[in-house]
DNA sequence: TTGTATGCAAAGCGTTTGCAGTGAT
DNA sequence: ATCACTGCAAACGCTTTGCATACAA
């Protein structure tokens, strides 16, 4: 059976007051102000019951590793600050993207990611490169 | 000043006929038919120099390793067969997706990546799963 | 008491780098 | 003859796993 460890729920809480998806790194820094002493493997298998047991969603980007944020933000996309890096949700959604791909594919879903600055980041001072598929927009 | 190997020119070639964005193994595989003793560092070490050079460009999809192809596709997106997992290009977009942002962020650019079944792949017998942002379309 | 959870260290995996030998110029 | 390039193996960063101990039930 499962157990209520301090561990287990500091992790939950430094996800939870996140308010957004946070590289495992990040959850263990937030976690050892309640456990000082944990380790990262504690996090890393946490963060892995946590996903078994639908409590948080994995948050692949491109190129970036994997964050996780708490469930229950309903289907969303997400937006990455090209100056601080962190990635924020948006909850919009482009809608239905069939019609972009090429004929005699059939599209069952997508994943969409915005760069640009965030609130905290707005005077824009150089360019993040992203030499892959770009378009302003 | 910059030398012309057999390795290159079948790495070169490798990305040349494949159409397609392939990971460093596929491109070893692929080049070790022209240089059967070809070793993964050089491999990692020319697609470094052709995007550098700006011959080739890296494509980032979400939870992926980066795979790389030739430059001069133009602006465009990727689609990734749920089946085969290959990467195939789309050469659409979906367009301005400012609106899309939370009020006081600004949008640069975005990434799209479509899921679904290819050309090759088409009676879907299985889901595959992405717990993270997702929706039909 | 029982056995899951933890911390540590070692192992894995993809990628990068140091180094001595190879080969294009 | 130079010196960039190559292959090999070690090093790296992130993640996973083995193992003995700690602690929730």
């Amino acid at each position: 059976m499962e157990r209520s460890t301090r561990q287990r729920s500091a992790i939950r809480d430094a996800l939870q007051a996140a308010q957004r998806p946070l590289l495992p790194q990040e959850v263990l820094t937030a976690a050892q102000t309640q456990v000082p002493g944990m380790g990262i493997a504690t996090v890393y298998r946490n963060l892995k019951a946590l996903l078994d047991e639908g409590a948080i969603q994995l948050v692949s980007l491109p190129g970036e590793n994997p964050r996780y944020e708490t469930r229950g933000h309903g289907h969303h996309h997400h937006f990455q600050c090209t100056a601080c890096e962190r990635v924020f949700d948006v909850h919009a959604c482009p809608g239905d993207l069939s019609r972009l791909a090429p004929a005699g594919f059939t599209v069952e879903d997508h994943e969409l990611t915005l760069y640009g600055r965030c609130r905290e980041c707005q005077p824009p001072p150089a360019r993040r490169q992203r030499p892959s598929s770009s378009r302003p927009g």
